[in-house]
DNA sequence: TAGAAGATAGTAATTAATTGCTATCTTATT
DNA sequence: AATAAGATAGCAATTAATTACTATCTTCTA
């Protein structure tokens, strides 16, 4: 990779332009991000994004997409094989928490983008990787229940709730601290909390 | 209230014009609120709002000033008096959450103020205001673990941040479904599970 | 296989619209 | 009448998008 010839195909160009959008989303508010920022940030000429993106929200949607895909594969993966539920979860947990922690500016892309009033391309996607995501929660815990590792009297959807929102949680505290590894560090300390709270026994 | 004469005092013109940003960004994205909106909601030109404040920066200011008095107040309020420190938490997080419901657009404005790469006069006030926050709870927790209603072993620095990212969990469940009223529903529901975590005893 | 022809990608400059803010004039209140 | 508050109109800067032109790569044919 890393031909010095500045001609990319347009398939790896735009590939470019999702990642160069993650990195920016990592320092800098998402939503003042501008196409020119974008492109300057890829060594590109602002108006040769327009090449390769109809307007500034098909962007916003391939990033949207782009995490969408590698997120859900990274949980679905990090659950496979593991026979206990909670154990499942954690990894799920765990997994995700990396990912945010690799990519910070992800969760608060997520977030501003469910803000808009109107339904964007984007703001559908995140919509449905949430709800994906909720489903690979709920089957976790019935099957947590059903083993006896949860408690049986768990209300699922606050469980679902609960489980993103300690996430959402974590990213809130490492912008109020500036410093991103923090959600690494808190991760398993906020995680014990919450499995005590869904989980059957002490 | 609702003197039907266009001129205001300008004290008075300040804190309509403090509920009207609050109230906009109850129905859209925070960070798309422009003055024009706002002098429009408000029933002004947009031109007459610079005569009240110097800057745009200094409205969200004072929006922020006028979060973290009323939240600060009622949460106080509402732990008052209530002897057992679980209670009081539990008193404290449906205030928080009735206030988030009467006012949706204020956690939005929090964290959409949090993500500002510059530290605005608005953002170190919502800083401030997590802080002390933050010190409420660590307080109700200490005298939990004394009271042994609270897990000794409990993480106070977790059980903070879960706390706070619990509510910010409804929040977005609330954007998700596009429903502010789920909140108020869904709070006792995963509080139960938060107390679960941080309690002693099941 | 050489090279013309076409397709693809990028540049630089420009445009239309939006936005925060200000200067000037008008109206209302005491 | 004096002053505070609001209306109107406009400025300067920013931003997404477009356009005319150029550079580079790919493909097909002689």
């Amino acid at each position: 990779m890393d031909t010095h010839s500045k001609h990319l195909p347009a398939d790896q160009r735009r590939a470019v332009t999702v990642e160069a959008v993650i990195e920016l989303a990592g320092s800098q508010n998402p939503s003042e991000i501008t196409t020119a920022a974008i492109a300057k940030h890829m060594n590109l000429t602002q108006g040769a994004l327009f090449r390769h993106f109809p307007s500034k929200e098909a962007i916003w949607q391939a990033v949207m997409e782009w995490v969408a895909e590698r997120l859900l594969d990274r949980i679905d993966r990090s659950a496979q094989g593991i026979e206990s539920p909670l154990a499942a979860m954690k990894a799920m947990f765990m997994t995700h928490v990396e990912f945010v922690a690799e990519h910070p500016g992800v969760p608060r892309m997520m977030f501003g983008e469910l803000q808009r009033a109107e339904l964007t391309p984007a703001k559908r996607m995140v919509q449905t990787l949430i709800q994906r995501y909720g489903e690979r929660l709920h089957q976790l815990i019935e099957k947590g229940k059903a083993s006896g590792e949860l408690s049986a009297a768990l209300d699922n959807e606050a469980a679902a709730t609960l489980f993103i929102g300690t996430i959402q949680g974590l990213v809130m505290q490492s912008l109020l601290a500036g410093d991103v590894d923090r959600i690494r560090r808190d991760a398993p300390r906020v995680f014990e909390i919450y499995r005590r709270g869904i989980g059957s026994i002490q």
